[in-house]
DNA sequence: CGAGCTCTCACCACCAGATT
DNA sequence: AATCTGGTGGTGAGAGCTCG
C-alpha cells in the first residue's frame, strides 16, 4: 500500500496554516456571472472591499462596464498592496505617495472611488494605466491612501461599506464566516465567491434556510479557475500570458441579488418506492443520493446530497434541517438517538455518507 | 477519457473531569 | 492548585471516483 492516504488533507492543512488567500478570480469568470445581473446594478453603488485595483479583475470588470452597467459610483479598497505596487504606483506621480526616508514612495493600502468613467479610446485593453488614466481625467474620481492596512475589517473599509449597494468581490476564504457575518451585519446585497463547503456551516445554512443566502448562475460543481502568485505549486496550469492558474472545484458563487434559476421547480421524474430510497438508520428521513432522482411523490423528509443548494427553489422545497456531524444544538427533531455518528453524520444500514440536507416537497404530487 | 459529481480524515481548540 | 488526559466538536483556496 503505497497510496498517499493522507496526501489531501495534509495539502488542506498546509493551506490552512499558510492563510494563501493570494487568489485572483479570472475576468472571463467575472463576466459570464455578473451577466445575469445587470438590471440589479444600474444606480447602484458597487464596493469591492478585498481589491487592489491594480491587480483585481473585479475593478477592473466594473471600471470598464461602468456605464453600462450604469453604476452610480464604483469603489475599492486594497489590502495592503503587492511588492511591484512601488512601480505603479508611480504611474500616479509620486505626489501622493508616502515617502519613505530614503525617498522613495512607501507602497500603502488605498482607497478608490470612482463617480464618472470616461469613454475609453476602444482599443479593447485595460490596464493598470487606463485606470490611472480614469482616476486623473475626472475630478469627481478620487484616490487615496488609507490610514490602515485596508482590511476589510478596519474603521475606514466599514464606513465605505455603510455607504455601499452592493459589495462584489473575492474574499480570503479563511475568512468568509467573519467577512459574511460582517455583510449580514450591516444589512448589505452582495455577490462573492466562496467555497461551497460554506453552506454547511452553521451559520450559512441558516441563511440559506431562511432564503437569505444562494449559489449564483456558474455551476456549482464544475469549480473554477484563479490566477495564482508565481511561486505557487499546487497550480493546473499556465496560461497564454504565463500566469499560473489553479483549480478551485469547491468554489462557487454566493449571493442574496435575485437569481432565476431558484426560481424555477426542479424538474422530477421518479416516483416513490421502497426499494429505491432506503431509510436512515439515525434520521426519520429517506435517503435520496441524487438531487435528480427526489420522488415527486414524497411527502416526507428527504435527505439530498448538498449540491441541492445549487437547485434549491423556496417555493418548491423546505429546508427543514441539515443531517451533518456535530448538530446536537440544532434542535434536530429528525434526528434519532443512541447512535455512535460523530454527533449526527447520516448512517444507511451501518454505514457513513456524506452529510446531507433534510427537505420536503411543498407541493408533492399524488 | 474527460467532465460531472460526491465525498476525507488528520489536526486543533476546547472543555470537563481525573490525576498529581 | 496545577497539570494531564481523553472525549468532543469543528473544519477544509481538491482529490478521486463514476459514468457516458
Amino acid at each position: 500500500m503505497n497510496k498517499e492516504k493522507t496526501g489531501s488533507n495534509s495539502t488542506l492543512h498546509k493551506a490552512n496554516k499558510a492563510k494563501k488567500d493570494e487568489f485572483y478570480t479570472q475576468l472571463i469568470d467575472i463576466e459570464k456571472e455578473l451577466k445575469y445581473y445587470k438590471s440589479q446594478f444600474k444606480d447602484k453603488i458597487v464596493y469591492c472591499n478585498c481589491d487592489d485595483p491594480f491587480e483585481s479583475n473585479f475593478f477592473k470588470y466594473f471600471a470598464t462596464n461602468f456605464n453600462e452597467l450604469g453604476l452610480k459610483r464604483l469603489i475599492a479598497t486594497s489590502y495592503k498592496p503587492s511588492p511591484i505596487a512601488n512601480t505603479q504606483l508611480e504611474l500616479f506621480g509620486e505626489s501622493k505617495t508616502i515617502k519613505q526616508s530614503k525617498g522613495r514612495p512607501k507602497a500603502t493600502a488605498n482607497k478608490f472611488i470612482i463617480n464618472e468613467v470616461s469613454d475609453l479610446d476602444g482599443d479593447g485593453a485595460f490596464d493598470i494605466r487606463d485606470i490611472a488614466e480614469q482616476l486623473k481625467a475626472n475630478k469627481n474620481n478620487e484616490w487615496s491612501p488609507i490610514k490602515g492596512d485596508g482590511d476589510f475589517r478596519s474603521e475606514e473599509s466599514i464606513e465605505l461599506l455603510k455607504q455601499a449597494d452592493i459589495v462584489v468581490t473575492n474574499p480570503p476564504f479563511s475568512l468568509f464566516r467573519e467577512y459574511l457575518a460582517q455583510l449580514v451585519e450591516y444589512n448589505k446585497n452582495f455577490l462573492i465567491i466562496g467555497n461551497t463547503n460554506a453552506v454547511t456551516y452553521k451559520e450559512v445554512f441558516k441563511l440559506i434556510k431562511d432564503n437569505k443566502f444562494r449559489t449564483g448562475y456558474t455551476n456549482f460543481n464544475v469549480g473554477m479557475f484563479f490566477e495564482v502568485p508565481d511561486d505557487w505549486e499546487k497550480y493546473h496550469h499556465v496560461d497564454k500570458n504565463g500566469k499560473k492558474i489553479a483549480r478551485v472545484s469547491t468554489s462557487c458563487w454566493f449571493t442574496n441579488l435575485e437569481v432565476e434559476k431558484h426560481k424555477q421547480d426542479i424538474v422530477l421524474y421518479k416516483k416513490y418506492s421502497t426499494g429505491d430510497y432506503p431509510k436512515y438508520d439515525n434520521y426519520k428521513a429517506i435517503e435520496v443520493s441524487k438531487v435528480a432522482e427526489i420522488p415527486m411523490d414524497y411527502k416526507k423528509v428527504m435527505g439530498v446530497p448538498i449540491t441541492f443548494i445549487d437547485k434549491y427553489n423556496p417555493n418548491q422545497f423546505e429546508i427543514v434541517a441539515r443531517a451533518d456531524a456535530n448538530i446536537a444544538n440544532e434542535n434536530n427533531k429528525y434526528h434519532i438517538g443512541g447512535f455512535s455518528d460523530k454527533g449526527g453524520a447520516p448512517m444507511v444500514n451501518g454505514k457513513f455518507i456524506y452529510k446531507r440536507i433534510l427537505i420536503k416537497n411543498k407541493k408533492p404530487i399524488k
